[in-house]
DNA sequence: GAAAATATGTCAACACTACTGACCCAAAAA
DNA sequence: TTTTTGGGTCAGTAGTGTTGACATATTTTC
């Protein structure tokens, strides 16, 4: 960016192209940094990390889910997901049950303090969300999603939108 | 949520608003997931991680900017910085100047070199924002801007909507 | 039915990021 | 001159993620 300050005066498309670029970049940077931060400080409280919240969202989201499916959603090893999810089946957040179909599974379920916790961290995510739709309008919204789906890798993107409008 | 599936049947104006600001939070996920995935790859033949990624783009977008201005963008602790921060300037990425207004400042540039890896890890971040932009409309992309700046805390808002129009 | 593939779990070692707490120096401000 | 600020550093701890190796059921395939 910096070697362009050099461009000679008049409309320059590709320059003013990268400014639009770097300000969508930045802002996606500081509302993460955001939005995330409010279940972090929750989630202090029982000695859990961000790991945790995604497990607790996916799962309440996709009651029954197989850990082969958590990890596609989570693009995390098996390893990675081992630890959060026994903390959080030992502490009973979470809770396995052997497929029917297939029994080598474990589906995965929220119990009842599982979602209380679900419950308590996505209050203020949704509370931010909803004051940002607010802020912006409802025209907004769909031009809101339309562009973060358009961020996602396109090889998933049906698939994972599919997900998400799910019933 | 599922404490609300016994609710009647009928229009359920704040189930339906839920769903939405769900969406929105998912979507948030995955776009976020996905737009990080490509410098991470790169930074790993630096053996570097994202938190070098975040201080070569601040620094070289605010050339000058103090050690304390840095922190307040990436809300870390000045001990997290110090050691990404030690490497990219032992390593030539970022150079140190003291203040001449205030001799105790370390005043933060990118050096030639750290350009350089700026660039190359911001250009498939730009290319998929660029793509995200032109398959969601000129229109969508300040509806998308302003949803996301309405994510971010109130109070630091203005401050940081003014550092990213900055000149 | 035996062999191969799949779903999951586990142990161990390592790296990155972030934190708290304590302490230091140099320079600016009061 | 004392206090505050900007910055650096050492030590310890925690959360998240990785690779690699190995183990156990269970399902699928030949």
């Amino acid at each position: 960016m910096a070697a362009m300050s050099d461009l000679s005066a008049g409309p320059n498309p590709l320059f003013l192209r990268d400014e639009e670029l770097r300000k969508g970049i930045e802002l996606l940077f500081y509302a993460y940094r955001d939005f995330t931060s409010d279940p972090d400080t929750i989630l202090k409280e029982y000695n859990f990390g961000r790991a945790h919240h995604r497990v607790v969202h996916f799962v309440g989201r996709n009651p029954g889910i197989s850990v082969a499916q958590l990890l596609g959603i989570l693009r995390i090893t098996k390893q990675s997901l081992s630890r959060v999810l026994s903390q959080l089946v030992d502490q009973g957040f979470v809770r396995q049950e052997k497929g029917v179909r297939d029994r080598r599974q474990r589906l995965l379920y929220l119990t009842d303090k599982g979602t209380d916790l679900e419950q308590k961290l996505s209050k203020p995510q949704r509370a931010r969300v909803a004051r940002a739709y607010r802020e912006a309008g409802a025209e907004a919204v769909a031009a809101y999603r339309k562009v973060l789906a358009g961020l996602i890798n396109a090889a998933e993107r049906e698939t994972i939108l599919d997900s998400i409008e799910k019933p």
